[in-house]
DNA sequence: TCTGGGGTCCTAGGACCC
DNA sequence: TCTGGGGTCCTAGGACCC
């Protein structure tokens, strides 16, 4: 029995997800630096020698890229050459020229991503999605099969087999590894889930937090960000553990009341947010980032053409899905980088697209195009079932 | 040659109502 | 005719996450 009171929440974490699914398919590049971001015009190609009919397949490397995509997953080979999620695939080729550059293929991971899914909720029911790659799992009540009622008395052994038999059904359903970790919270399960990548296992009580926790960054908690981090840095907060230790009232004069208290629970490895299985979308949107930024006035029918299409492709997901939403929003970026959004909510939900199209019109008429424009997108949120 | 795309949540001010 | 207070909705921006 699991003692009352006592929380036992997996996160699993899929290891270098993107990247690792492309590895199953093509694996002659097992254990060479890979990365995958940017458009469709780098696909591998394939040719057949006429002889023997072998196939022989080449691929784009970073230093053959031109464009502003970013990295989404580097192996872990790429990231020993300093590569990482995020950074400009440019960037990314100064210091890494000859690794392998491959587009992403989001159908393919979304497969993979129901796979794994379909395999954990085979073991433990309740899991809770935190994205395609990532998700929190209640372990509360979970039994294996060998598990006598009464053999086990400590909960956490327990939850250590459950932990390994997911492993191995993930990579039973999949071919691919991933990282667990079993802690009292969500916010422990989560961070741990980091310390022992890839193809790790971590058991971690909340008598561990101090030993194991309290060293690391502040950074790697979910919730601080870069500048939380930067703001917490400057006041001479580096790791975990300092921060646990923080004047309350130090931080509730640069965070405000209640993400100070956030950040002192946190630090101290408190969380009591329950694992929620089912919810529905807030919003629905689609944008999009130029080749080279568009004038208002040189470019206008360009963008409009753009626009157009985004209010199409909006409205195919909530029809889709099944979605109609009553507030309609634009998103600009400059190429200052500067993003402003206009939003207007209308009389009655909608999924046409022209009425999308026209809601979402007015709403970019409220802004001035000084600058040149970078991105454009097209939000509905307030969503109700059509 | 910096910096994607799809989301959620929070804050804060103003309108408006009682 | 000198100025309350609570509640809800709407909008804009920003931090953060995967």
């Amino acid at each position: 029995m699991t003692p009352a009171g006592l929380r036992l929440i997996a996160h699993l974490d899929m290891d270098a997800f993107y990247a690792s699914v492309e590895l199953l398919r093509y694996p002659e590049l097992r254990g060479r630096p890979v990365v995958i971001g940017g458009g469709r015009r780098h696909q591998p190609a394939e040719t057949a020698d006429p002889a023997t009919g072998a196939v022989t397949r080449t691929f784009a490397k970073l230093a053959d890229y031109s464009g502003r995509g970013v990295i989404t997953t580097a192996t872990y080979e790429a990231r020993a050459l300093g590569v990482g999620s995020a950074m400009g695939l440019m960037k990314a080729a100064r210091l890494a020229p000859d690794a392998v550059l491959l587009p992403a293929d989001f159908d393919r991971y979304r497969t993979y991503s129901r796979r794994f899914k379909d395999a954990v909720r085979a073991i433990a029911p309740r899991i809770e999605d935190r994205g395609i790659d990532e998700i929190y799992i209640d372990l509360a009540g979970v039994r294996l099969p060998e598990h006598d009622a009464d053999g086990y008395d400590d909960p956490w052994w327990r939850a250590r087999d459950v932990a390994k038999a997911l492993k191995a059904a993930v990579r039973e359903a999949t071919g691919l590894t991933c990282s667990i970790a079993v802690a009292p919270n969500k916010l422990l399960a989560k961070i741990a889930s980091e310390l022992d990548k890839p193809d790790g296992l971590t058991i971690l009580r909340e008598a561990d937090v101090p030993a194991r926790i309290w060293p690391l960054p502040v950074r790697r908690v979910n919730g601080i960000g870069p500048k939380a981090a930067g703001k917490l840095g400057a006041l001479g907060f580096g790791t975990v553990g300092e921060l646990a230790h923080a004047d309350p009232a130090l931080l509730r004069v640069h965070f405000g009341a209640h993400y100070a208290e956030w950040l002192l629970d946190a630090a101290q490895g408190r969380d009591d947010r329950d694992v929620v299985t089912e919810s529905e979308p807030k919003s629905i949107s689609r944008e999009t980032t130029f080749e080279r930024d568009l004038s208002a006035r040189h470019d206008r029918e360009r963008l409009s053409e753009i626009f157009t299409w985004l209010c199409e492709r909006v409205a195919a997901d909530l029809a889709r899905k099944g979605y109609a939403g009553r507030t309609i929003g634009v998103k600009l970026r400059f190429d200052d980088f500067h993003t402003v959004t206009r939003d207007a909510t209308l009389e009655a939900a909608t999924q046409d697209a022209k009425e999308i199209r026209r809601a979402a019109g007015q709403c970019l008429r409220r802004i001035e195009l000084r600058r040149r424009i970078r991105l454009l997108g097209v939000r509905v949120g307030a969503l109700q079932h059509a």
